[in-house]
RNA sequence: GCCGAAGUGGCGGAAGUGGUAGACGCGACAGUCUCAAAAACUGUUGGAGAGCAAUCUCCGUGUCGGUUCGAGUCCGACCUUCGGCACCA
C-alpha cells in the first residue's frame, strides 16, 4: 500500500524548486509560437479571496496548456494599486496609502503564489510606484500632444458639509455616506480625453474573438445614431443666439412638435427665462443636479418640467414652439435640447399629456382614420398634416427633411453618439499626478518628459474633510514654469484608474526597461495578448479604454496594432450562500485555510470543477471534498502498482487493450478539445470518467503492463496543468524525467479513438420506443430491418400505417405512423 | 428605468450544429470492514403508478402559447435572479 497523498509535503516542495530553477521565467524565442495570456491584474484590497483565485486558476490551467502546446507563454501578473480605498484606509485609520498598499501586495503575493501558477514574477508591475506611474503621465503627455487630451467644466458630486468631492459609490440614495448631507453637484475644470473620437472604430471588432454579449454592450455603450440636427429660431429680447438647435433620429417628424425640451444645465437657459417663473426654474434646475442620471433616465418615473416662458419658431412650419425644461434631457447627450413631438415619441407623449400640450399626429399608423392617439406611435408610417411631404413614408420622409434643411441652411444631417469623452481627473491624493503646470503668463504648461515622474509628496495630509491632500502640499503645488521660469502652480488633480490599467499589457512585454514604457522590439513579440480573461464587469468601462489606449498608441505611430485583446473570456462569480461575497455580509471565503488543509490542487480542480467558468458557481466544501477524494483515489490508482490478471485469455486481453487504447484516446481528444474551448468542468469530468475506467481496469487486471502504464502516463500529462504539483510528483515517482511541465501534450489517433458500436435508438411517433446496439458501419435498410425486428417496436405498430421513417446515422430511427 | 445575461433532480451541473434529458460530482439511503464510530470501499438514487420478478406505463428542463416526425435546445409573450450604467475597481 502506497502512503497516502499529502499535498502539504509536496506542494511548497516543487513551487520552490520550479523558483529555483525558473521554470515559468520566459524570453523572446522565435523558435515556437508565442502565446500571451492575460488575467486582469488584482485591485490590492488586501486578502485574496476565493474569488479572485476564481480567476486566476483557470486561467493559469489554460496558459499551462499553451505551454505543453509547446508555445513560449508569457503569463504575468501584477497589481492596480492605486484607488479610492487606500485613501479611505489613510482617513480612518491613519496608516499612509502607500504603507496599506504595499503591505497588501506582499500578502497578496504570498497567497498567489500558493496557487501554484506559472506567473513570471520578474515581470510584475506594480501601478503605484514611480517606475510605472512615471510612464502613466508620458502617455497623458502623448495624448495632450496629440490633442486628445483637453480640459473643460464638469459636474462633480460635492458634500457641502464634507467640503470634498465623491465618489458615486460614496453618494447613497443623494446623501453623502460619511455625514448624511444632501448631495449636490458642482462644476469643476477637469480634464477630459477626446475618446468620442473614436467612436465609429470602437463600435467594431473585426477579427476579434470576443463573446456576442460584450460586443453588443460595447456597441450600445457607443449607442450611434443617425439623424439631423435642426435650427429652431429664436428671437428673445437680450439674447445675441439667434437659434437653438436639437438633435433628431426622426426628422420625418418635425411637423409635430409642440414643444422643445432643454436639458436643466443648458447654457441658454438662464438667459431665456421669463422673470416671473424664474424662482420656479431655478428651483427645478437644483432640484435636478441631485439627481443620478439614471434616475433622469428612468422611463417609469413620471415625467416634470418647467415652461421656461420663451419661445422658438419651428422652421419647416413657421409655428412657434414653447420653452420647456426637464430633467429626462441630458445635456451631455446631442445638443442638450431636444423637439417634442409627443404623438410619436413615449416620454414625448407623456410630458405633453401630463402639461395639456397637443398631439398633432404627423406619422399616420396603418388604418389611421383621424382620431386621436391613445399612445406614442413610434413605428415608422406615412407623413400627414407635414405640407410637402404628405404621403412620403417614414424612410424617404427622413431624406426629403434632410434635403430640404440643407437646402435652406435650417439644419443638416448629424451623428450622435451616447458615448461621452473620458473623464480622467481625480480630486485625490492617491493616484498618478497630471503632468500639468499652470503658469500666469504661459498658462497651461505640459511638465517636460525629461521631468517626469511628477512625484506624489510623501507627506501629504489626510484630514478627514477637505479637497485633494495635494492642494493643501505647497511644496507640491508650488513650482516654476517649464517654459517662462516664473513661479507656477502644479495641477492638483491626479488620474483615473482607470488610466493605469490601461496601458499595463505593454508593460509586462519589458517591465524594467527605463528609456520608454515598453522596448518595441519586445511588444512587437508578445502583443497583442491572445487571450484576456476577467469579470464581466469589465465589459465597457475597462476594456474600452485600454481599445481606445491602444488605438491612440497606434495613430501616434507607437505600436503596430489597433486591439490589445485578441480572445477576451469573462468568467462568472464566486458565490456563498447564493450571495456575493463581500465583507459586510461576513461570507469572504479565504483560500489559505483551504490550501492548508486539502491542497492547492485540489481548489484549483474544484474551481474548475465547481460550474462552467463563465456562469459561476456556489463555494461549497462537500463539494470541495469530493475532489480532494478524487486526487486520492488517482494518488493510489498511480502508485499501488498493476497486477495483470493472468486467467485472461489472449483474445480477451487484446479485445480489453483495444478498449483502454480507445478511451485513452477519447479521453485525450475531449480534455484537449474542453481546454480549447474554455470548457473546464466538462474536462474534470471527463478525467474523472477516465480514473473510474482505469479503477476497473485495474481490479480486472485486463490489460497488459505497458498498455497499463501508457494510459497512467496519458492521465497524468493531462491532470498536470489542472493539478501541477500532484502530477509532477507522480510523475517523477514512476521515474520519468523531470519536469512533467515541460512534456508535450499528449495526440490522439482518430481511428484508435473511433467507437466500433453506438447505440441506435427506435423512436414511434416520437416517443423512445427501444434501443438497440448496432455496429457503427450500419447502413439505413439495415438498421431499419433490425427496427421492425424490435418487439417493442412492433408493438406500437399494430394496425397503424407507416407514414414515414426519419433516420439520422449512428443516432435514431424515427417511424411516423396513423 | 435602460443595456446585457441566466433559469434543468434534494444540491452544483451534463446534453458542440433540434434527435437516448439528468454525464460527472455532492448529499441521502443501504451494505462491507469495525466492539462502535470515523475514514475507505460497493450498490441504489428525477417524480408518480403497476407487477413476486427481470420489467413496464405515464409525467417531467421558470410560466403560457407556437413551429416540427421530434424542442432543455428554435420563435413569441410573461415571471424571477444576476452583471453594467461613465468618480468602486
Amino acid at each position: 500500500m502506497a502512503v497516502g497523498y499529502n499535498p502539504q509535503q509536496i506542494e511548497g516542495k516543487w513551487q520552490r524548486r520550479w523558483a529555483e530553477d525558473k521554470l515559468y521565467q520566459v524570453t523572446e524565442d522565435d523558435t515556437r509560437r508565442k502565446w500571451y495570456a492575460l488575467t486582469m491584474f488584482p485591485y490590492t484590497s488586501g486578502d485574496l479571496h476565493i474569488g479572485h483565485w476564481y480567476a486566476m486558476v483557470p486561467a493559469d490551467v489554460h496558459a499551462r496548456f499553451k505551454r505543453m502546446q509547446g508555445c513560449n507563454v508569457l503569463h504575468p501578473m501584477g497589481f492596480d494599486a492605486f484607488g479610492l480605498p487606500a485613501e479611505n484606509a489613510a482617513i480612518k485609520r491613519g496608516i499612509h496609502p502607500f504603507t496599506w498598499t504595499m503591505q497588501n501586495i506582499a500578502n497578496m503575493r504570498r497567497q498567489l503564489k500558493s496557487i501554484g501558477a506559472i506567473y513570471d514574477w520578474s515581470r510584475e508591475v506594480i501601478t503605484c510606484l514611480p517606475e510605472y506611474y512615471k510612464w502613466t503621465q508620458w502617455f497623458f503627455l502623448k495624448l495632450y500632444e496629440a490633442g486628445l487630451a483637453y480640459r473643460d467644466k464638469a459636474p462633480v458630486n460635492w458634500c457641502a458639509n464634507c467640503q470634498t468631492v465623491l465618489a458615486n459609490e460614496q453618494v447613497v440614495n443623494g446623501f453623502c455616506e460619511r455625514c448624511g448631507t444632501v448631495v449636490t453637484r458642482r462644476d469643476l475644470a477637469q480634464w477630459f480625453f477626446r475618446i468620442t473620437r473614436y467612436a465609429d472604430e470602437l463600435r467594431q471588432h473585426d477579427g476579434l474573438d470576443w463573446p456576442e454579449r460584450i460586443k453588443i454592450m460595447q456597441r450600445n455603450w457607443v449607442g450611434k445614431s443617425l439623424g439631423a440636427e435642426i435650427a429652431f429660431s429664436l428671437d428673445h429680447p437680450g439674447v445675441s443666439e439667434k437659434e437653438i438647435r436639437v438633435f433628431t433620429t426622426r426628422p420625418d417628424t418635425v411637423f409635430g412638435v409642440t414643444f422643445m425640451v432643454l436639458a436643466p444645465e443648458h447654457p441658454l437657459l438662464a438667459k431665456l427665462v421669463a422673470p416671473e417663473r424664474r424662482a420656479e426654474v431655478e428651483a427645478y434646475i437644483e432640484r435636478s443636479r441631485r439627481r443620478t442620471d439614471i434616475e433622469r433616465l428612468a422611463t417609469e418615473r413620471e415625467k416634470e418640467g418647467m415652461f421656461v416662458g420663451a419661445y422658438v419658431v419651428n422652421p419647416l412650419n413657421g409655428e412657434k414652439v414653447p420653452i420647456w425644461t426637464a430633467d429626462y434631457v441630458l445635456m451631455s447627450y446631442g445638443t442638450g435640447a431636444v423637439m417634442g413631438v409627443p404623438a410619436h415619441d413615449e416620454r414625448d407623449f407623456a410630458f405633453a399629456k401630463k402639461y395639456s400640450l397637443p398631439i398633432p399626429v404627423v406619422i399616420a399608423p396603418p388604418g389611421w382614420q383621424g382620431e386621436e392617439l391613445k399612445e406614442a406611435y413610434t413605428e415608422p408610417g406615412v407623413m400627414v398634416n407635414s405640407g410637402r411631404f404628405n404621403g412620403l413614408s417614414s424612410e424617404s420622409g427622413i431624406a426629403a427633411v434632410c434635403d430640404y434643411l440643407e437646402e435652406k441652411g435650417w439644419g443638416k444631417r448629424a451623428v450622435s453618439y451616447r458615448l461621452r469623452d473620458w473623464l480622467i481627473s481625480r480630486q485625490r491624493y492617491w493616484g498618478a499626478p497630471i503632468p500639468i503646470v499652470y503658469c500666469e503668463r504661459c498658462g497651461i504648461v505640459p511638465v517636460p518628459e525629461s521631468s517626469l515622474p511628477v512625484l506624489l509628496p510623501e507627506n501629504a495630509e489626510f484630514k478627514p474633510t477637505g479637497e485633494s491632500p495635494l492642494k493643501y502640499c505647497p511644496e507640491f503645488v508650488n513650482t516654476t514654469c517649464p517654459r517662462c521660469s516664473a513661479p507656477a502652480r502644479r495641477e492638483t488633480d491626479t488620474m483615473d484608474t482607470f488610466m493605469c490599467s490601461s496601458w499595463y499589457f505593454l508593460r509586462y512585454a519589458s517591465p524594467d526597461y527605463e528609456a520608454a514604457p515598453f522596448e518595441a522590439d519586445k511588444l512587437d513579440y508578445w502583443l497583442p495578448v491572445d487571450l484576456y480573461t476577467g469579470g464581466a464587469e469589465h465589459a465597457v468601462m475597462h476594456l474600452f479604454y485600454a481599445r481606445f489606449f491602444v488605438k491612440a498608441l497606434r495613430d501616434m505611430g507607437l505600436v503596430s496594432f489597433g486591439e490589445p485583446f485578441q480572445r477576451l473570456f469573462n468568467q462568472g462569480v464566486i458565490i456563498v450562500e447564493r450571495q456575493k461575497m463581500s465583507k459586510s455580509r461576513g461570507n469572504v471565503i479565504n483560500p489559505d485555510e483551504y490550501v492548508a488543509e486539502l491542497g492547492a490542487d485540489a481548489v484549483r480542480a474544484y474551481l474548475m470543477f465547481v460550474a462552467p467558468w463563465e456562469q459561476g458557481g456556489e463555494w461549497d466544501d462537500s463539494g470541495l471534498s469530493g475532489i480532494s477524494r478524487w486526487l486520492n483515489r488517482l494518488w493510489h490508482l498511480v502508485l499501488e502498482g498493476y497486477d495483470p490478471g493472468e486467467a485472461v485469455g489472449a483474445e480477451a486481453r487484446a479485445e480489453a487493450e483495444r478498449a483502454l487504447a480507445r478511451i485513452t484516446h477519447q479521453t485525450t481528444r475531449k480534455v484537449t478539445g474542453d481546454l480549447e474551448r474554455i470548457r473546464f468542468n466538462v474536462m474534470i469530468s471527463a478525467l474523472m470518467e477516465f480514473t473510474n475506467y482505469l479503477a476497473k481496469v485495474k481490479e480486472a487486471g485486463s490489460v497488459g503492463k505497458d498498455a497499463w502504464a501508457g494510459s497512467i502516463r496519458t492521465l497524468l500529462l493531462l491532470l498536470a496543468p489542472t493539478a501541477p504539483h500532484l502530477a509532477e510528483e507522480l510523475w517523477q515517482r514512476l521515474g520519468y524525467d523531470y519536469s512533467i511541465h515541460n512534456q508535450r501534450w499528449p495526440e490522439w489517433d482518430e481511428a484508435l479513438a473511433k467507437d466500433e458500436e453506438v447505440t441506435l435508438v427506435l423512436q414511434v411517433n416520437g416517443k423512445l420506443r427501444d434501443r438497440i446496439t448496432v455496429p457503427v458501419s450500419i447502413i439505413e435498410e439495415e438498421a431499419k430491418e433490425l427496427a421492425r425486428g424490435s418487439k417493442k417496436v412492433q408493438l406500437y405498430l399494430e394496425d397503424k400505417r407507416i407514414i414515414r421513417e426519419i433516420y439520422v446515422p449512428g443516432k435514431l430511427l424515427n417511424i411516423v405512423v396513423k
